[in-house]
DNA sequence: GGATGACTACGGTGCTCGCCGAAGTGTCCC
DNA sequence: GGGACACTTCGGCGAGCACCGTAGTCATCC
C-alpha cells in the first residue's frame, strides 16, 4: 500500500543533478519533451562524449529514460516526481543573473504560462484549476481533487474521456506553482487538458522552450468551456 | 506581486545538497529543530574543521541560518521550502539499505507520523488534515485551504488564534506526503497545531529524530475536537 | 586574568570527476 | 556492402574538494 518508507539516499539524487551541464539537461527537459543527446550537448555546451557521460549518469539515477529510435536515443525525464522535484529545487535556489532583455521576457512569459513536464503551469494553469474547481468540474474538499460526475460530463463534451485514464498514473495531481500555495493541474489530467489544448489550437508552444501562449481562441474557449475569467492575466 | 522568475541556479543547491556528510545534516535538520556544529559533527561522522566547511557551505547556499546563543552556534534549516525541497527530493531518491532492525522499524514510525520541518507528517498529518477539511475548519475547494468562519472558533477552542499569525508566513501550506497526492498541513496554522499537541502531550517526540507518538489522551482528544477517526492507523 | 570549551580558518594530501579527443559500436541510407 | 551518422567507451589530464590536524578567535566560567 504505502511504499517501504526507509531512509533515501537525498544525496545521490542531488549531486546528479548538482553540476551545471547536468542541471541544463534537466532544464531543457523540464517540459516534458524528448531530445536526442546531440540536442542536450549543444544545450548544456559541451562535447557528445561529455555529454554522454552525464547522461548515463543521469539515467544511473533514474531521473531520466531513454527510448530508442532508430540511430538515435530520446532522453526524457523519468517521472512527473522529477519534474516536481526540479521545480521545487528551483524555489530554493539563487536566481541566475538575467543575462540579456530576452532572458527577461522569456522568464515573464514563463511566469504567465509554461509547460512543466507535460502538463500546464504558471498563472495560466492556476487560473484554470480555479476554474475547474469554481465550475464544479472538480471537487477540491478532502485535501486532493476529485471528477465529480457533472465534471466527467463536461471534460467528455471537451473530447478527454476521463474514464480512460491508465491505473497506473494517477489521475490528478497538482504541482505547486510559484507564488505561495497555489496550485496547478497536474497529473494523467493536466496531461490529458493540456494535450488537448494543443489539438484545438487554443494554447501554442512558443518560441523558447517550455513557454506556450493562449491563442484568442484558446481565451474565449477555456471561457466557455471552463469559466476561466477572460482577464486571468490582468 | 510574483516573484520576477527568471532561471535559477538549481546545480548550485543541488550540489550544496549532494554531499553524503551535508545530506545527512540537512536530514537530521529537517525536523525544524537546531542544532550545534559539534552534533552535527557526530551525526554526519567527521570532525569538526570539516563539518563547519560544510556548514558555512550549506550557509552560503541559504540553506541554513545560524543563531548564535553564547558560544555556540545553532544551526537550522533556512525556511520550510528548504523541508518541502528535501522531502521532494527524498521522493525520487534510491531507497538506502536498510542496515538494521532498528532501521526498519524508525523507517516504520516515521511513515506513522513524523516532523516535517515543524509540522506534523506521515499518515497522521495526513489524516489531521483530512479531519480538518471534513469537518469543516477549512475549506479545501479553491485550489487551497482557507479557516472557515466555523474554524476559527474551533480552533480557538483548541487554543490556537489563527487571527494572530503573521503576514510573513502564509497561514496554510501544506506538503504532500508519501503516498501519491496526500497533503498534510503545514504552513503557519501547521506550525501552531503541531506545537499546541506537544502542549497538551497529545504528541510526544520519539527516541529517534523526526518521529512522533500520538497519545492516548491524543487519540482521543483528536477524534473529540477535530474528529479525526480512532482508527486512523489501522 | 587565565583556563576551558565551541567553533572557524589554514595548510596539506589524496581522490573524485568533469572535460576532451580518439577509437569502437550500432543504425540507416545509397 | 560501404559510408555517413548518432552515440558510447576509453585514456589521460587538470581542477575541485572532502578530509584531517593544527592553530587562531570568541565567549564563558572560575
Amino acid at each position: 500500500m504505502w511504499k517501504t518508507a526507509t531512509e533515501t539516499d537525498i544525496a545521490e539524487v542531488a549531486a546528479a543533478i548538482g553540476d551545471p551541464s547536468r542541471a541544463k539537461v534537466l532544464r531543457a527537459l523540464a517540459d516534458g519533451g524528448a531530445l536526442p543527446a546531440g540536442a542536450l550537448a549543444a544545450e548544456a555546451g559541451v562535447s557528445l562524449s561529455t555529454i554522454s557521460g552525464h547522461l548515463a549518469r543521469l539515467r544511473e539515477a533514474k531521473l531520466l529514460t531513454v527510448e530508442h529510435d532508430g540511430r538515435r536515443r530520446y532522453y526524457r525525464l523519468a517521472s512527473t516526481d522529477v519534474a516536481r522535484a526540479l521545480e521545487e529545487l528551483a524555489r530554493i535556489a539563487r536566481p541566475l543573473p538575467v543575462r540579456s532583455l530576452s532572458d527577461s521576457v522569456r522568464a515573464h512569459a514563463l511566469m504567465r504560462a509554461r509547460l512543466c513536464y507535460d502538463h500546464l503551469a504558471g498563472q495560466l494553469g492556476v487560473a484554470l484549476l480555479a476554474a475547474l474547481v469554481d465550475g464544479g468540474v472538480l471537487d477540491g474538499s478532502g485535501g486532493g481533487y476529485r471528477i465529480t460526475p457533472a465534471g466527467l460530463g463536461v471534460l467528455g463534451d471537451f473530447g478527454i474521456d476521463a474514464g480512460e485514464f491508465s491505473r497506473r498514473r494517477p489521475a490528478i495531481r497538482y504541482c505547486v506553482d510559484w507564488g505561495e500555495g497555489r496550485h496547478h493541474l497536474a497529473g494523467a489530467l493536466g496531461a490529458a487538458v493540456t494535450r488537448r489544448l494543443f489539438e484545438l489550437e487554443w494554447l501554442r508552444k512558443g518560441r523558447a522552450r517550455r513557454v506556450v501562449h493562449l491563442t484568442d481562441a484558446g481565451r474565449t474557449g477555456l471561457h466557455r468551456t471552463f469559466g476561466v475569467p477572460l482577464d486571468w492575466d490582468a
